[in-house]
DNA sequence: CTGAAAGCGCTTACAG
DNA sequence: CTGAAAGCGCTTACAG
């Protein structure tokens, strides 16, 4: 456990300039045969490791830029998505990383090809992007960014067979997990109504499908009453209509026992549950931590959520583009799963703090 | 979102050189009233924020060394934590950061103390322990640390009011969850057998009077049919112990549906549960992600755990003790909670890599 | 093919 | 009370 090795131990010992070394660190050629090898064994003898912190400050001098599209809309998520980014932001800056973020509106992908244009004629390193869906032409993203950026989606996949990485949840899973907790706490064989918002996305589907196939292997009498689609063009009107919809169902159904919210707008369903009156009869399981949220699982309307944790999403993904960009990973597969936590009454003191 | 202003922005714009701003920075004194009130101004006007990298550069020269105080023990939780401890090692080393790492015998406090001198007469900065107990008089560990090293305690804490922090889960909490989890596993109000290794222990109690409140508070009709104590002045002995403690009171108990261990253990009571064939009728739950309590998570006989990520706890200690004595950060609280995940089969894709 | 120098932002003696 | 210099480990032009 002594003292780290330096590129001077390197150079010393292999008998040439710390410039040598550098270039054979970096396979940047033009050193001849004897000199690389020395520099090698002395690598390996001394066990080697070049400084980040080092290497961080030297790139003060020419640093990178990183593009990122995320929609502005004015909810829980993207707020906490933005605010994800902010952190990001403030733990590369001192790495010399400079982020220029655009904010086109939800699912327009007109807007988000603007943005995305405006990003490349503003000289950005890499981009990071949610890719909007619902358009046929996503190849588009392909095209218009030129070869030599990097991209990566986030949270959402889409099919560009050019991107660096996907860095988002696995949502096969996510949808199982939600179908055990929906089993755990009816303590009945459940009747179920599934809102999904979007439900054309794939996303979605895969939440669905995850449920339904966790559902028919432990609860086979458990049954789906209804799947409800719910067109996100509008944010405001959205928060309306899963509202609305969980009325109408819940009379149209009586003998519904919980609702399966597909996304972070779990908690207009639990509304409808409240204002209806209904907290003993029907829960409600979902997606997302938001302060309205937490409040219904306080009140036991909302029995548990899986947290997509937008915050750490966004930050991780911007660091392993950054750690890309200055040479010190490879990324292994192209498509990285995020974590995701249980929200239950019970665990609440022991999720992230959100700093 | 431009660059970072760096300390010659600040002295150029107070119109002083660097070593000024820093005295001004650091609170040196020996600056004049006027110089001091520009340089401030300066630092605000520009938003300047010091980089901890070049910070952490400088700092190679001056390297400080933690000692680290963890029992040798070989069992998974142990085995992690000295993992964690790795990590961090080389999560610091970069900042220039040295550890010195003693392994007492678990549970021997006297063991423990002649460690604690060793690491003192090494002249280390700084000291994590986790504190043995057992022992009346841990104020020894007060009078024998020096008052001028920090020192912390790390998942058990210990009552010396000298210490810098405690990190560690909140056990009271996880009890709660526990038994939130033993309701919803068990369809019924449950009979429960606890089984508490080292419940002479502050900890060991608490995680019983979480599972308790929750339980008469939840699930009034749910019974506690025994408590066991089991000692650990042996570790393998211990393995045992549980195993043949849980088959003893299976056997008395026909009544029994759940068994409820305090600790990373419960595998060894889930290995009884298997071995008399009573998978479809005893559950078993409670501590840690080991690679057998996995498997018997899969088979259904350990309905959940909860994790306490004890590679992470020890990690994120030593990171905020390093944090401290690079003076970036201040301790707010003298108890800092560590986060534990729920584990449940479900949810295992959705879980930290261990990295 | 190779080395010496400049500089990233900061801290610490040292000289005045 | 104040400033100039050296240096942390590394990378990048630049000169040979």
């Amino acid at each position: 456990m002594t003292q780290q090795a330096t590129i001077k131990d390197v150079a010393r010992m292999s008998g040439v300039s710390i410039g040598t070394v550098d270039r054979v660190i970096h396979k940047r050629g033009k050193v001849s045969k004897k000199n690389e090898e020395a520099v090698l064994r002395a690598i390996d003898a001394l066990n080697y490791k070049p400084s980040q912190i080092a290497r961080a400050l030297v790139k003060r001098r020419y640093a990178y830029t990183i593009g990122v599209c995320l929609p502005g809309t004015e909810n829980d998520f993207w707020i906490k998505s933005r605010r994800g980014v902010e952190a990001a932001q403030s733990k590369l800056t001192p790495f010399g990383v400079e982020l220029i973020v655009e904010y086109p509106h939800t699912y327009n992908f007109q807007e988000q090809i603007e943005s995305l244009k405006r990003l490349i004629d503003k000289g950005v390193n890499a981009i990071l992007l949610y890719p909007f869906q619902g358009v046929q032409d996503q190849s588009l993203i392909d095209e218009i960014i030129p070869k030599n950026i990097p991209y990566a989606t986030v949270f959402e996949n889409c099919p560009s067979p050019r991107k660096l990485f996907h860095y988002g949840p696995d949502n096969l899973s996510m949808g199982k997990l939600a179908g055990r907790l929906a089993g755990l706490y009816t303590k009945n064989d459940f009747n179920c109504l599934v809102i999904a918002p979007n439900k054309r996305f794939f996303e979605t589907q895969q939440r669905i499908a995850g449920f339904t196939a966790l559902m028919e292997e432990n609860y086979p009498n458990a049954k789906i009453l209804d799947i409800c689609d719910i067109p996100m063009d509008d944010e405001i009107l959205s928060y309306r209509e899963i509202y609305d919809i969980a009325m109408e169902k819940i009379n149209e159904y009586p003998e519904l026992d919980i609702i399966y919210v597909t996304n972070g707008l779990t908690q207009w369903a639990a509304a409808a549950v409240k204002n209806m009156k209904l907290q003993n009869k029907i829960q409600v399981i979902g997606f997302e931590k938001t302060p309205m949220t937490l409040d219904f699982i306080h009140e036991k309307i909302i029995c548990a959520t899986i947290d997509q944790c937008p915050e750490k999403q966004w930050c991780d993904a911007l660091s392993i583009m950054f750690e890309y960009l200055m040479g010190q990973k490879t990324i292994a597969s192209s498509i990285i799963n995020s974590q995701c936590s249980i929200v239950m009454e019970e665990n609440i003191p022991f999720l992230d703090t959100d700093s």
